[in-house]
DNA sequence: CAAAAAAGTGAGTGATTACTCACTTTTAAC
DNA sequence: GTTAAAAGTGAGTAATCACTCACTTTTTTG
């Protein structure tokens, strides 16, 4: 997909009709639930109270509904993503990596709740189409890789880390957190993250070990 | 569905003649590829050079045709996961939970390799299928859950885990672990796992921190 | 307010879908 | 070797699919 296909389905979106709004809204719903596959376009436009024609008048086809219910969320989501790590996660009173994953994580839930359908969306269809994930791979580098990396660095600098590198460190990370919002928020779709399963997370699966040393002393 | 319908899909597999195999192999390939609901039975027997009405004399409807790829696999795939985890992966020389886990990892990779493609079916299909995912619920827990709380309860008591409740451990310890094999097979699909990158990634993720200690005395 | 542009409609279309059934071919049992 | 059962066939079917288009309604613009 060229980058002028990219931005028109976000400008797209800047001004839209309520029709237009009803469509994406029950889209997401749909998608979300049954799949792209399963959803007929007939089912969204009788849902939303619209001819099928409204629907391709706006998008063209069905692929490009999903797309631009899908590219806007990653747009949008990842720069924050990226600026929030640093202004709201990595504050002066993050002492331990621990302390600034666990924030991080918080931060994210709080964000993949709000936005709990389209990452459903998303997450369901990232798995079918090659496209998506070139796509999205630049962007997800550019805002976030880039950023952890340096807080990692930062922490392995600090003595907190072990020095493996970077990016392994990085593609172990990304494992984890993935997995811990996919397995939440897809698989189990009604399991309720209580805040003390995320404040004992990265405690126990970064430091899981009883230390010996310590132990010994109590 | 009832234990029955389970089964006697189970059974069905037991006599297969050359045409079922190639329509049972050309469906595995076709939905772990473009996943289910983008494949037609007519392409499905027009790559396995039948015709369609044999595939629904042997298999009913599609649906069913899906369960009786998906169902024998967890059917024989866990029990196995469960007497390996024992046999093989727990052992004498198994000294730190490090090293179980590490053991586990290599030894499910190396099982997941194999049956990469039907793997791929799994993951794909059980994010869609609500039915599915309360059919294999139970086998697994019987299966793997229980078999995997014995571990960590026996490597608590020689004081190598912290004491958090064996249930929440064993949630962190699966979305740990179901995430590397998901990420590793069905998201990046031609990514190649090092043994360097298996070896690292518990120890990392366990137990990521520097020692403050043995790094003062060093 | 008139003209142009944009938004919205819904019946219609050809392609594709999962599935059926009357039929033929192959296999197995005695 | 006959027969019955099982396996396999492929044309046919109704339903559904994404999508179109001639048309009406609403909004915007000068």
């Amino acid at each position: 997909m060229t980058q002028d296909l990219f931005d028109s389905l976000i400008a797209a979106q800047k001004t839209k009709t309520e029709k237009q709004k009803k469509i994406i809204e029950i889209a997401i719903k749909l998608f979300a639930d049954k799949g792209f596959a399963n959803t007929s376009t007939a089912e969204i436009a009788k849902l939303a109270k619209v001819s099928e024609g409204t629907i391709f008048k706006h998008y063209g086809t069905k692929d490009k509904l999903l797309l631009s219910i899908i590219l806007p969320f990653v747009k949008d989501s990842l720069p924050t993503m990226a600026t929030e790590v640093f202004s709201e996660v990595l504050t002066e009173d993050t002492k331990t990596f621990e302390q600034f994953l666990t924030g991080f994580l918080k931060n994210r839930i709080e964000f993949f709740d709000r936005n709990k359908e389209i990452f459903r969306v998303f997450v369901k269809e990232i798995i079918y189409k090659d496209e998506l994930k070139k796509e999205i791979a630049p962007h997800f580098i550019k805002n976030i890789s880039l950023q952890i990396s340096r807080v990692v660095e930062e922490f392995k600098l600090r003595g907190e880390l072990k020095d493996k590198p970077t990016d392994q460190v990085l593609i172990y990370l990304m494992t984890v957190c993935g997995s811990f919002f996919v397995s939440r928020f897809v698989l189990f779709e009604n399991y309720s993250i209580s805040n003390e399963e995320v404040e004992n997370f990265f405690p126990f699966v970064m430091d899981g070990r009883r230390n010996p040393l310590s132990e010994v002393s109590s």
